[in-house]
Order: C-alpha cells, then sequence, then structure tokens
DNA sequence: ATCGTTCCCGATAACGATAACAGAAAGCCC
DNA sequence: GGGCTTTCTGTTATCGTTATCGGGAACGAT
C-alpha cells in the first residue's frame, strides 16, 4: 500500500539481464535486432521480475500517449452513457486509453480550458460527444484549427472539413409519420423536443416532410414542444390536445415524452391506439414494457460511439503512418421503426 | 491539424523572459521565491506563448499524476452511469483527471491486466464501480496489498480494511416492506434481482427481516428471482402470481421489473393499488410517469459517486501529505421512501 | 585482403517537466 | 567590517522510456 514503494523500471530488469536498456526496450515493443536467445533470457528476467513498463515515460517518448479525450454530457440520461458504452468497448478493441471529461451542462461554453486540459494530457484524439444545441458549436469557429489532434464529432450537423457521426434523425422522423400515415390516420400532430437542439429540429422537419409529401397541411397548432423529460411530454401533450382536438395520431420524440403521454391517456380513458395512435423515439429498454408497449424508433447510440472510435483512430493513425491525411468523413446511422401496441390495433 | 507541431515547451518560455526554467517552473506552480518583477515578466511571456504545461511530463517526474483510474460496468444501465456521472462531477471539482476503464461485463474475472493497464499510466488512485456479483470480489484476496495505490469499492459487502461506498439496500429492503405493512398489507411478495448480487440479497433480506419483525411468516413461494430486466420481472411476477395467490402488495426489487408487473395487472385487470400494492427501487426517471405512477425507494446514485471520489482523493492527500495513512473507512447512503400512485389507495 | 552486408547491441540524447542543491546578492545585527 | 540570514536564481540530476546513431562481429563476394 505505500506510496514509496519504488517502481521497478526497464534499468533494473536490463542489469538483471545484463543488457542495455535498449535492448530491453526491443524486446518489450517485440522490434527485430535481438538475437533469439537473448530476446528469450530479457522476457524471462521480465516475467520473474513482474516488469510492466510504463505507458507515461512511453508517452513522452514517444510523443504518443494511445489516449483518447472524450467529452460527453449529460451521462444521467440513457443516450450519451449509451453511446459512451459504445466508446469505451471500441476503444478497448483498438488499444486506446480514454480520458473522460463531462461537462456541467449540454451548453457549456467555455471549452478552451477543457481543451487545454486534455491537450497538456497529449491525447492522440479528441471526441466531442456532446450533442449540438443553440450555439454550443461556436467554438469551432474559432479556433480547432488550433488544436493540434485530429477530432471526431458525434451528433451534430453535417459541415464540410469535420469527422462527424450521427443517427440520422431526419430519416426517423420521416419514418415515424410514415408508418402513422400508413395506418390511415388522419391527424398527426408532434410533440417535439427542444429545438435549440438540432436532433428535435431533424426529427420535427422529418414529421413535416412526410406530411406535406402525403399532401396533409401542416399547421403550428399541430405541434408542441417540450424538452425530453416526461414532465414537459406531459405539459406539451395537454397542450396539442387542446390546440388540435381532431388528431388521432401523435409522433412523440422521445420514449420519455411518449410514456407520459401514455399516462394522460389513461387518466382520460383515451383508448391508445384506438382512439390515438403514439409512436415515440430513442427505443428505451422500458418502452417494450409500457402499456400498451410503445411503438418507436430505434437508434442504435451503442454504434454511434464505436463508429466514431473507429473514425477516430483511423484519423490518427493515418496521421502518424506519414501518408497524407484521411479526408475527414460524415457518418448517419439509420433509424429502424419498431412496430408494438401503442400504433397496431389488433 | 498537423501532428508535426512542435509543442511549445517551458525551455521556449524560459529563453523568450531571459530566466531559467526552474524559474518559469516555480511561476507556474505558484511557488515563493520568485520576485515579483520576475514573476510578472515569466507570466506575461507565459501567455502571450499561450503556454500550457505537459501534465504528461509533470506526473512523471513528480511522480504524482493527479488521475484516477475508474473501472465500472453495464454503463447501458442507469445505475452505473448515474454513478458515473457522480464521480465525473467530484473529479472535475478537486482537479483530478478519470481514466475509464468498462467491464465487457459485470462479472469480468480477468482483472490482472486491467488493473496493469491502470497502474502502467501512473493512476494516483483506483475506483472500483463494479458491483459485487458471485464471486467478482475474489481477486482482492489474492493481490490487492500489491497494489501501489489506494482503492475505493462502490457497491460491495463490508470488509474490515477496505474502503467502501454504498447504498444501505438492507434498509431499503426494510424500508418498502415496512411501508406494504404499514398499508396493512397481509401478504406481501417479493420480486428478487437476481441473488448473485449483494444488492439482490440485501434488499431481499431486508424483506424477510421486516416481514418477520411484524410476526409474518416468509416462505420461499413469497418471492421469485429475476435478473433486473424488465422481461425477467414479466416471467418472475407470473410465476409469484401463480405461487402466492392471495399476494395483495409486492416489493419488486428495481423499477423496471415494477414496470413489468404493472403491464401484467393491466392485462388481468388486477387493479393497482386496490387489488395490488406495488413497490419499486431504485427511482428512475420514468417511474413517476408509469401508471400508475410508482412508488419506489431512491438511492443517490449521483452521491455514491461523489463520495466515493471524495474518500479516494482523502486517501491519496493522506499517503502524499506524509501524515501517517489513514484508515479505510465505509460509507453506507440512506436510500428513501418515495410515495405514489401504485401504493396508495386514494 | 578488402569491401560490403547483415545481424546484434550499446551509448547518448531526447521527451518535458520538477527535485535538490548550491550560490550570488542584499539586508541586518552587533 | 564580519558573520548571519533572507531572498532570489541557476545548475545538475532525475522521472522511465524510446529515437538515433554508431560500431563490432560474422559472413560472403570480389
Amino acid at each position: 500500500m505505500s506510496i514509496h514503494n519504488k517502481r521497478l523500471t526497464i534499468i533494473q530488469v536490463a542489469k538483471a539481464a545484463g543488457v542495455s536498456t535498449q535492448t530491453v526496450s526491443r524486446v518489450i515493443n517485440d522490434r527485430p535486432d535481438v538475437a533469439p536467445e537473448t530476446r528469450k533470457r530479457v522476457k524471462q528476467v521480465i516475467d520473474q521480475l513482474g516488469y510492466q513498463p510504463s505507458a507515461l515515460a512511453r508517452s513522452l517518448s514517444q510523443r504518443r500517449s494511445y489516449t483518447l479525450g472524450v467529452v460527453t454530457a449529460g451521462l444521467k440520461y440513457t443516450g450519451p452513457s449509451r453511446t459512451l458504452n459504445g466508446i469505451t468497448t471500441k476503444a478497448e478493441e483498438l488499444g486506446y486509453a480514454l480520458l473522460l471529461k463531462e461537462l456541467p451542462s449540454f451548453t457549456t461554453n467555455d471549452i478552451q480550458s477543457l481543451i487545454q486540459f486534455l491537450l497538456a494530457r497529449h491525447i492522440d484524439g479528441l471526441l466531442w460527444a456532446v450533442p449540438e444545441i443553440g450555439n454550443n458549436r461556436k467554438w469551432i469557429e474559432m479556433g480547432v484549427d488550433k488544436i493540434p489532434v485530429p477530432i471526431v464529432f458525434i451528433t451534430m450537423q453535417s459541415r464540410p472539413g469535420y469527422s462527424i457521426v450521427s443517427v440520422d434523425n431526419h430519416r426517423g422522423g420521416i419514418l415515424a409519420t410514415q408508418h402513422l400515415l400508413d395506418l390511415g390516420r388522419q391527424h398527426i400532430g408532434h410533440v417535439s423536443g427542444p429545438l435549440e437542439w438540432w436532433e428535435a429540429r431533424q426529427r420535427k422537419q422529418g414529421w413535416q416532410e412526410a406530411l406535406h409529401a402525403a399532401g396533409r397541411k401542416v399547421t403550428e397548432t399541430h405541434c408542441a414542444e417540450g424538452n425530453w423529460s416526461a414532465s414537459s411530454g406531459e405539459t406539451a401533450f395537454l397542450q396539442l390536445l387542446q390546440s388540435y382536438p381532431e388528431m388521432d395520431a401523435v409522433f412523440v420524440a422521445n420514449d420519455q415524452m411518449a410514456l407520459a403521454a401514455l399516462q394522460i391517456a389513461h387518466r382520460r380513458n383515451l383508448h391508445i391506439p384506438k382512439d390515438l395512435a403514439v409512436i415515440g423515439f430513442d427505443n428505451i429498454a422500458e418502452s417494450a414494457y409500457f402499456y400498451p408497449s410503445l411503438t418507436t424508433i430505434n437508434q442504435n447510440q451503442h454504434e454511434l460511439g464505436c463508429q466514431a472510435v473507429q473514425e477516430l483512430v483511423s484519423l490518427i493513425e493515418a496521421a502518424h503512418s506519414g501518408n497524407q491525411a484521411i479526408e475527414p468523413k460524415s457518418f448517419l446511422l439509420a433509424p429502424e421503426l419498431i412496430l408494438r401496441e401503442s400504433s397496431v390495433v389488433r
């Protein structure tokens, strides 16, 4: 337990094996130019002493840390943490460590010191896993170019020259609305997320476009805005019931708000899906056990994290291999419709 | 964007300011023994060049990284991620960085290489935020003492000599059951979590003890085991309805499984809470919007993370300040009863 | 015999900071 | 003025590794 346990270093291994530290280093890193016999002997000594090279010293000397900086926000919500789950999985697989920072809020704009903090620790790349909201991307225009490592963004509007991984929320909005149209519903309302959020706008736009494409009129009274929370969903849904009384189907922008809608429907003896079809978004684990079970749009947030790490590491390795830097790419993951009882009349 | 941007070092600052690197170092670290004028000049140069000291180099030379290793598992579930949320918050506050590792499963037992990985990066302390399950603590007995940094465990059985932070699940089980007793219920069943889990056992034991204390008989037919998932809750609850038909109240070991119970009750036209009172555990965000809203036991997992970091940092600082090492402490956080419709007949 | 290669291995200098020590200048006291 | 402390600063060694270079031995080719 003592802090003063001297760390076992390469020097002691070298002495014990009767070679130079350089030779030990070559053995550790599996490099050629070591006689088979010497290699074996050194390996034995390493095993025997239980020597573990210092990744820290190595980072300094190699100018490469095999560490990614991950910036996230709202870990207490399921979305960000499912993404983080994907990130840890892929990083483990590729042999990278993660330095984690969580913003105090989604819209924190004091980014400078945070990035300095990560750069001071010599991260090889930066993963910006915070959704785009309002102008919380302002900092990009003023000075990303000063950041000396590759960056991948998760969940933001496409911008030329940046690597971005997102779920196709717009497509998700269309999928949801089209499903309600296919059911023959005539009056399809929408409870949106906070429209400051890019994702919320995309979903709403999908709803609008699908309706337009079907020749339906869309007015602001067909729509109400929540803030993702169930409680806000309650308020927004009540408002919508008033402003759009003929509504016979509703696309709710996330499952939590949809849950609140279900609760109100129960209290008002509105039968779901007969009187009102409901579709959510996210496919949280609980939604299959709502009553009635919730039709929703699944977004694979785990995969989101995986792909982002994969892309970031590609950028890093390319830059290091000395080949000309590869172009930033954007990825849009396809969401999928999950059919359940809240939309299908049996 | 280029990787080959040479990093700005203390040497360049020293040259520009016309002093030695040592003096610059003293200014950076706010140490005395620098003339006010010199200090000012050096600070100016630092600002002007935008110099940022390398935390990596500093870690090496100070033998201290201000970095904590965090090992977690199951980030896709709300519990672990809410705890992680607390961890990031407190670590930020105390100025420590976090190196994050997620186990591929809760019961991964290949711990050796994981810990080596973290130690190679010179963490100052280790936060083991994985719940105790089966014998996934076996590794402690064989070699924690070889780990040269302080460790704090989150959610495990009390063991003398270790620092542990947990929610008092046993107390929670009692609270829940006592509430049902207070309501005058006669036949109180229990859907437990997987009994491999320490937490599940504690909750169940609380249920048993509260019933015993009230002079009730408890048999194995009054209880069924799930695995925390809603789907397992469905199975377990159905089984319990059969084996304990006179049941008029049920304590379900987490909210997801309770949700499944609510769904089945609806399908069978069992009225909740009139026919059956239901209480969950966890107080997930959605539970207030279940239908009916769910009475549950709140556990403050955010606080769990905060306290664990606080304790770990205390241990680290104590060890570094050279005072005699402080004793490991255990913390039990009190859960609280959240009253909602699923138990209270209006 | 000379020259190149290939195969091993070690010495030295980075990487970017701080620790530990040492020394110069200034002030104070008697 | 001599000795002492205080204040400030620089020099050197160190943290634990790898990059770079260079050199000796062994071998075959000319």
